[in-house]
DNA sequence: GTCTGAAGCCTAGTGTTACTAGGTATAACT
DNA sequence: AGTTATACCTAGTAACACTAGGCTTCAGAC
C-alpha cells in the first residue's frame, strides 16, 4: 500500500533506464529493500494513468530471445514531475515526523 | 491529506491529553509546522471511526463558559495501536526514501 | 512432446480513505 | 443585531490501490 506516493515511486524507479512493467516491479522491490512488493493490478493501471497524463511514454521492444515488452520511460513532463513530488515526500514526511515525534 | 497516516496522526496528537475535535485540529497545525490543516470532515468521521474499532474513548464535557465538548482519550488498544502504527511509519516513510533516493 | 512455471501484459470490480459541501448551535465581540 | 470563532455533525464523492481473475509466450523438466 503506496498511500498516494505511488506515482512517485513509480517515476523515481523507472528515472533514466526505460523499464518494463515486469521489471519496474522487481526493481521497486529490490531498491525498497524489500519493504514493497507491488501486485500487477497495482502498477499496470498506475502506468496507463501516467501515460495519460504525459508523464512516461511507452513503446513496445521485442527482444532477441523473450516476449515483447512495454518499456517506459520518462517525458520531460515526468522528470519535471519527479522534482515537484519527491520534494512534496520530503515536505510530507518531515509533516509526519513531528507529528509523530520520530524522527524528528 | 494525509495518505493512510490520519489515524496514526490522530492517536499521536491526542497521546496523554484528551482533547476534543476542534482542538485536535489546532493541535495538529500547530504540530506539524502548518504542513497539515485539516478540515472537520475529515477528523470528525475518523473520530468515529477510532473509537467504534475501540482505540479512543469519549466523554461529552461541559466546560465554565463556551459550549459542551466531545472530549477523546487514547484506550489502551489506542496506545498500543499508537506504537505500532508510529513503527508502520518509519518503517514505509524509510522504504519511500530509499526508492526516492531521498533522505537516504 | 507435453506440462509446469516463470515472464509478461491486461481489466473489472471493490473497499478504504479523506475530501467537499453542506447543516446546526452557542458564545463573544461589535 | 450581525458577525466571527468555537464546536459538532453527515451525506455524497472521487481517487487510490487492492483482489482476483484472464491471456500469451518461452524455457526447462519429465
Amino acid at each position: 500500500m503506496l498511500k498516494g506516493h505511488l506515482d512517485a515511486v513509480l517515476l523515481a524507479t523507472i528515472g533514466d533506464e526505460a523499464l518494463h512493467g515486469y521489471a519496474i516491479i522487481e526493481a521497486i522491490r529490490a531498491r525498497s529493500g524489500g519493504h514493497f512488493d507491488l501486485p500487477e493490478g497495482t502498477i499496470y493501471p498506475a502506468l496507463h494513468r501516467l501515460e495519460l497524463a504525459g508523464l512516461l511514454a511507452s513503446r513496445w521492444v521485442q527482444p532477441d530471445g523473450g516476449r515483447k515488452r512495454r518499456v517506459y520511460a520518462l517525458t520531460d513532463g515526468g522528470r519535471q514531475s519527479l522534482v515537484e513530488r519527491r520534494a512534496g515526500w520530503q515536505s510530507f514526511a518531515s509533516g509526519i515526523d513531528l507529528v509523530l515525534g520520530a524522527r524528528a
